[in-house]
DNA sequence: AATATTGTTCGATATATGTCGAACAATGTT
DNA sequence: AACATTGTTCGACATATATCGAACAATATT
């Protein structure tokens, strides 16, 4: 069902997280999907860059650890993968509260 | 006493601050500082870079507003500042829970 | 089979980043 | 005044990153 690449957890380090946190879009997806608590449909998200570049931002989360990201039929959906509470517990939380997004 | 430039607090932003920390080296010296919980001397940091890029990694955390940066004599001190805990209550916390680095 | 939809990948470009050694500046020491 | 210490800044470089439009691939629809 995962077809793309995705990191095991124990791949996934804490600087690479930090790293694709630190970015306004990649941060404003997260929180998106984060209030979501469901999966959300690729096409849902509103940002202001073309789509080639949203795949890149997308991928760079994925390979972060931070989402999942399957395909079905011709689309895409993607979920907080739940193992980073699991590994960095509290820090989605506090990075959260200071997303506005609603 | 705090001769270099430093954000107000206001213009601290969560971005920069994730940023910042997602990066191994600038991460160690986050964590060192947290654990010291006082001012630490710029030469006691051992990282395996030079002095010039030490210097801009301790930089760049000062720009993002996670560190305090004095000078006083010859030398340099550095410190959390506190404002980030109030700003992102619980980020550091979580962060360091990941850092090894006694 | 031809077309439409949904994203990914590619090539190009501009900017940012991490790194170094050398020069520089500020302060303290002799 | 000359020297030593402590970092910062500069110039150079290599790599990474963000961005776009166009080409491509996979799937679904007609």
């Amino acid at each position: 069902m995962s077809q793309l690449p995705h990191p095991l957890k124990k791949e996934i380090t804490l600087t690479e997280v930090l790293a694709a946190l630190g970015d306004p879009i990649r941060l404003d997806i997260v929180s998106h999907l984060a209030r979501a608590k469901k999966e959300v449909g690729w096409g849902e998200f509103e940002v202001c860059v073309g789509k080639a570049t949203l795949s890149h931002h997308i991928k760079k989360l994925r390979l972060a650890g931070l989402i999942n990201h399957r395909k079905d039929g011709k689309k895409c959906y993607l979920g907080l993968r739940k193992e980073i509470n699991e590994l960095y517990p509290g820090l989605l939380k506090s990075v959260l509260k200071k997303t506005g997004h609603k």
